[in-house]
Parts: C-alpha cells; structure tokens; sequence
DNA sequence: ATGTTATTTCTTGTATACAAAAAGATTGAC
DNA sequence: GTCAATCTTTTTGTATACAAGAAATAACAT
C-alpha cells in the first residue's frame, strides 16, 4: 500500500514520543525536523498534525506545536478508562464469544505460562497481548475493538513497566484464567469485574512503580 | 483564541459532512473547495487531514479523500459503545458524584419535564443534553469525559430522529429520573444498567426508523 | 469491434516563496 | 542598572510552483 513520507515520519514521529525520545513540553522544530529527515516543511507538518490529532503532542496557534507526555493524574485516568473499556468487552464477548475464539484464548494462556516458566518477559507480553486482543475482537464490536485498540496500544509503554514488578505474571496469570472461566460460563457480569480489576491492578501496580521511583532517586 | 483559516474550513466541513450535506463516498476536491473557500489548497489540505483524522473521511493515497458516513452496522456499533460507555461514566459518577451535580441532575431534569409539557423539541433536547454531560462531568475521568463527549457529538444527528418518536420523550425521563434515584442511592451497578438500556433504547428506535423509512419510501 | 498500449490530462504530494505574527535583541530614557 | 519601546530575527501560516502517480483518452493491432 502507497505511504506517503508524511505517514512514514508521522509514525516515526510517534515511536519517538512513545519511547520517551521527546520529553514533555519540548517544542518540535518544522525546519529541524525537515533537516532531519531531508524533505520540506510541508510533510513535516502534516505529520505534526496526525501527532496532534493522536492527541500526542499540543498545537498552539502561531507557536508551534509541543509533545504532550501524559501527566501521572492523566495516565491514572487513562488505566481507569481502560479498565472500564476492557470490562465493557468482557462483558460483550461473555455473550457473544465462539469456541474456537475460546479455545485460544486458552493456547494463549498456556503460552503465557510457559514464557513464565522460561523467564521470557517479552514472551509473555507478547501472548499477553494476544489474549486481550482476542477479547477485545469476540465484544462482536468493530467500533469498539478499533477504540480500545487505541487506547491498548498508547498505554503500551506504561504496561511493560509494570510486568517487571515480582510475581506481577504468575498474579496476572491467574486473573487471565479467572477471565477464561467466566466467559465459558457465559457470566457477562463476573467476566466484566474480573477484567476491570485486572487492569485496574495494573494501573496501582503503575502508581507504586513511579512512587517507587521517586523515592529511589 | 486564534484560530487558523484551516480551522475553521475544517469545522464548517465537519458541519457539511454532519448535516448530511456531503454523502458516503463523495469526493473531497481540494481545488474545488480552495475556489469556494477562497484559499489555497494548504489550508484545505490541512482541513481535510483534520476530517480524516476524526473519521469523518476517509484517505485513500493518491487518490484523495472520500467523506464516510456510517452505515446502519457501524452505527449500531457505535449507539452499543455509547451505550456502554454511559454506562460506565454512571457507574464512577455513583461513586464520585457531588450533592450540588445531584441538585444540577434534578434541575435539569425538571426543565426536561416543562419542554415536555410545552411541547418544546428542541428545548427537551437541551436539557437532556445538559443531564448527560452532568454525569459525564461527574464520572471524575477527565480523559473519559472527553472521549465520551466525541462520541456523544458524533451520534448527535441521529439522537435527534429518534427523539420525535412518539412517547419516546416521556419514556426518556422517567429513566433520568432512575437515573437520579440510583446515582442517589450510590448504587453503581443500577445506575449503569439503567443508564445502558437508557442508550440501548435509542439505538433500537432509530433502527425502527430506518427500517421505517425504508418501507415508507 | 475489441483489447491493448501509449499519450495526455488531471490530481495528489512535495518543495519553495511569501506574508504575518510572535519572540528576541537593541537602543534609549530614567 | 532597569524598564520600556522599537527594530530585527525567527517561525508559523498560506500561496504558488513543481514532480510524480493515477485515471481518462486516443491510437493501434488483431
């Protein structure tokens, strides 16, 4: 599929913001970054506008256009709006989900378990990450699974923090399973409340590390 | 607040493409809408980006851009989401509303009932506005609060249809004021259901007006 | 006549040029 | 030395010019 170079800065505009390349406040410079990736203004700032509209970065008019990290009381928010969604999803999916969809949300627990036991972190976020997608997809919502997606996916970088936190997998593991259960049963409601805690654990898990951090520096 | 010319181009497109003025898959022609904007194509490029990005449009590379009204599928996704998502923000407002919100709920709700009375359409739709952005507000997630408000605007034109449904408007407030008893109560599970089926309700009239229409024509 | 290929035209995407506004520097008054 | 006002510089926003790709059309062969 034909990408523009304005798409193809666009996103990598976007990776830098999320690594934490750019820091909060700091202005993006039209005429640097069009040094930078040697073209002209004009794709510069069409990929300034999709970071706005990502709601990554801020414009203010006749200034110039400055990323956006969220804050810890927005972050807080954004674990609780996912939580919420994640459980609006469980909910859907307790009525809806199929048994082949089933079935692998249960291969992708028992691949979770294995990364656990082989110590792979990366392994396990990555069937992590399956396991919830499927959900998010068995809510039978296309809407709904584009919206979380997004959601999932800026948050990513708050998550993988708190997976390194000890016994966080082998906790989650169980949360997972919990879940699994539930939606076999067909239960929409206890399938909604163990999801919402699930990520809403993350969320504290996410609020202790950063306290932690503070201390410790 | 200064505002770019491409600002407000972008605005009056999103109006056109929301009053209905521009139809599914028409094309947006940057030189057609630079000669009645009396711009050049920068600005309306930029307007057109800002319709993409708020899924009101649709890019294809090299080709351009195609307006993208919801079909009957998405928008019954989208009424489920909204449902859902009221849900929730109900079920946090049980937790975290204020007397003085309560007191605003009632207040609001009783001019509902004088529109009403008054045969006031347009002055119910007001009112009932101001309920559910009170519960929005009160949800005390600054960050679901503005997305639920997107998705609140976006659905807008067809809340209004199924408003002039017969008896819906009576309906309607004998719900908010469940509502209200619920969020009084505190109990965060009733206000929610409510508050989904409140929704829920809106999305099945305005498929019985469309199926409606269709025999109608 | 039809299917294919070449050419032309039109549209998008990018670069550059220009205008306007804001930030920064310089000068002057006190 | 500090504050203020003006001037310069820088940066955003818009217009225009150019390049490249896609669609439409025309020419041609079968």
């Amino acid at each position: 599929m034909g990408m523009k170079r304005a798409d193809i800065i666009a996103q990598e505009l976007e990776e830098a913001v999320f690594s934490g390349e750019f820091q909060d406040g700091d202005r993006l410079d039209e005429i640097k970054l069009a040094a930078q990736f040697n073209v002209s203004r004009t794709p510069i700032r069409e990929a300034l506008q999709k970071l706005v509209n990502s709601n990554l970065a801020e414009q203010i008019p006749r200034r110039g256009v400055f990323v956006r990290q969220p804050g810890p009381v927005e972050l807080m928010e954004m674990f609780e709006t996912m939580a919420e969604t994640e459980a609006v999803c469980g909910r859907l999916a307790a009525m809806r989900i199929s048994d082949t969809a089933l079935a692998e949300l249960e291969a992708a627990n028992r691949r979770c378990k294995e990364a656990i036991e082989a110590g792979d972190t990366d392994g396990y976020y990555l069937h992590n990450e399956r396991f919830h997608h499927i959900i998010y997809h068995q809510a039978g919502n296309a809407y709904l699974e584009c919206e979380v997606l997004k959601l999932h996916r800026r948050l990513k970088p708050y998550r993988r923090m708190q997976l390194r936190v000890r016994g966080r997998m082998e906790q989650s593991m169980t949360e997972h399973l919990a879940v699994v259960a539930a939606l076999r049963a067909g239960d929409a409601t206890e399938t909604a409340n163990i999801l919402r805690d699930h990520i809403a654990i993350q969320g504290e898990k996410f609020h202790h590390l950063m306290a932690g951090l503070k201390i410790g520096a």
